[in-house]
DNA sequence: GCCAACGTTGGC
DNA sequence: GCCAACGTTGGC
């Protein structure tokens, strides 16, 4: 065995990008406090194809989530979460009479699929969306974009270490070095 | 409540 | 394969 060669057999590094999220949750159907409540849960019920390709393929335990309120007073982020499932497939389109049930779905092909998050934190102060308009570093942020209708969506880290320091002046550092 | 921006559906 | 009609999302 040539050690000095192995790098050379062995496939190149997965990119792994992004490693960042933004999930969005209507509060009245599930809010951060849910999420911390329940410490964990599952992500199921997403049903663009979009979406769906990103957390079949691209999510991965361990990464970040931006927790969203969308259709809410005020408009925020409003906690960080984490990915401890990797995209599997989403049983619910299976259950006949299910809010979720979709004849799509075949149990031998899943047309959906679904992620495990868990809680991380509540931010510190809200990171409302007009504050995220105001600020530079984010003006590319895809949900600041007219029409950005994923409810799941990547996040660059540049963003993410953004919305971070504004949700948590105080301790950024804590949170930004637990991803 | 309005409506722009999508995504989906279905007739052709 | 096109595209009009329709439904949904979600900010405003």
């Amino acid at each position: 065995m040539v050690f000095g060669d192995c790098r050379a057999i062995v496939a190149p590094m997965p990119e792994k990008s992004p490693r960042f999220w933004l999930f969005k949750s209507e509060p009245d159907v599930y809010s951060i406090d849910d999420l911390q409540r329940d410490k964990r849960t599952t992500w199921e019920g997403v049903r663009n194809y979009q979406a769906r390709n990103l957390l079949r393929d691209d999510m991965k335990r361990g990464d970040g989530v931006l927790f969203y309120h969308s259709n809410a007073k005020p408009l925020a982020v409003v906690g960080v979460a984490k990915i401890v499932k990797n995209g599997y497939p989403d049983h619910f389109a299976w259950e006949q009479g299910h809010k979720y049930f979709d004849p799509k779905s075949d149990p031998e092909d899943p047309a959906w699929y679904m992620v495990d998050v868990s809680f991380v934190a509540k931010c510190e102060a809200e990171v409302t969306r007009e504050s995220m308009q105001d600020e530079k570093a984010l003006a590319e942020m895809m949900v600041l974009r007219r029409g950005a209708r994923l409810s799941v969506q990547p996040v660059t880290p540049a963003e993410w270490r953004t919305v971070i320091e504004m949700g948590f002046p105080k301790k950024a550092k804590t949170v930004l070095g637990k991803f």
